[in-house]
DNA sequence: TCGAAATAGTTATACTATAACATAACAGAA
DNA sequence: TTCTGTTATGTTATAGTATAACTATTTCGA
């Protein structure tokens, strides 16, 4: 498991967010899938955040794109993009971020600071190699599989108090 | 990691039941926590339904036996309990289940099936050590987990269809 | 016994997500 | 091209999940 991403330190985020929609783009057409306005539109969204975001959050910035303000919309879209591995839903906050990772089909753990609310993606194909051999144990199947952890990033872990008394 | 959890399989479930409560009791006790009448209920009734339940299923269970009716019981029994290791949230089903693990302090990796909702629980304190070493890398230090993993148990797996056909 | 702290009760509301059905766009076959 | 099945989008309504904020009570140590 190694980093890949550079959401604790800057970046240059243009570039970030031109390549994952390029990226993105092939992969859709490789795959014969529609990567339609809203759903571009939508992946583009979590780019620019570079973060974990709401769905009702993304639905205010479609709007203002004169897309439909209503949850499905917004909810379709992401569904889309988790589906087809362009981005991936974060439980522990409701949210969604744009995938940060050159490869399809990896798995992704979540780093997610209580601090700042960054939240970085590694590449988890070790730990979900791991979780797949316990799991066969018991004889369960993984299809898919979300990790994630909470703690503080770098730069927190220096200002903020620790667990229990921020 | 181990299997732990006899979820997927036939248990004596009375036996389980007594030994969770006891269980708790005595880590309560130790670490001088009040294991309060809807703390207690709420992890009694955990365990009985052995896998994963709503905070408001929890509440009507609680409202049948006098306790206020109201969400915010149900939730503080529940972090309660989720926060002192006696149950855990599994995030992917907005759900809890009870622990079903002997010792204090762990760290858990859930089994989802999604045939028949069966919740499974794996000790994954390799895992988590895998994630923490990961985190490092970053320089993100971790304070708490959740590992998911969506699937089939083995029951479902010789009579469900694969991935997106069910 | 007093007072601080923790727990529980209560009301209201915020936030998240999906069901269900109507319409429109698209892709391949006739 | 036109038909037709399929996929995507629009729309309305509602279901489901969770917490804020305030009050009352209990607990426990000083």
């Amino acid at each position: 498991m190694t980093e890949t991403t550079a959401a604790f330190h800057p970046h240059d985020h243009g570039a970030c967010i031109a390549d994952g929609l390029s990226r993105a783009e092939d992969v859709a057409r490789r795959k014969g899938l529609r990567f339609t306005p809203v759903r571009r539109r939508t992946l583009e969204i979590l780019l620019q955040r570079h973060g974990a975001m709401g769905a009702y959050d993304v639905l205010d910035r479609l709007r203002e794109d004169g897309f439909s303000a209503q949850p499905p919309v917004a909810y379709r879209a992401l569904d889309f993009l988790v589906e087809h591995g362009f981005a991936h839903r974060i439980r522990r906050l409701n949210a969604f971020a744009a995938c940060t990772h050159p490869g399809e089909d990896h798995s992704a753990a979540f780093l997610i600071c209580r601090g700042c609310d960054a939240v970085a993606e590694l590449a988890a194909d070790p730990l979900r190699a791991a979780l797949e051999q316990g799991a066969r144990t018991v004889g369960f199947s993984v299809e898919r599989a979300n990790i994630e952890a909470l703690g503080l990033c770098p730069v927190c872990q220096s200002t903020q108090a620790p667990e229990g008394i921020a």
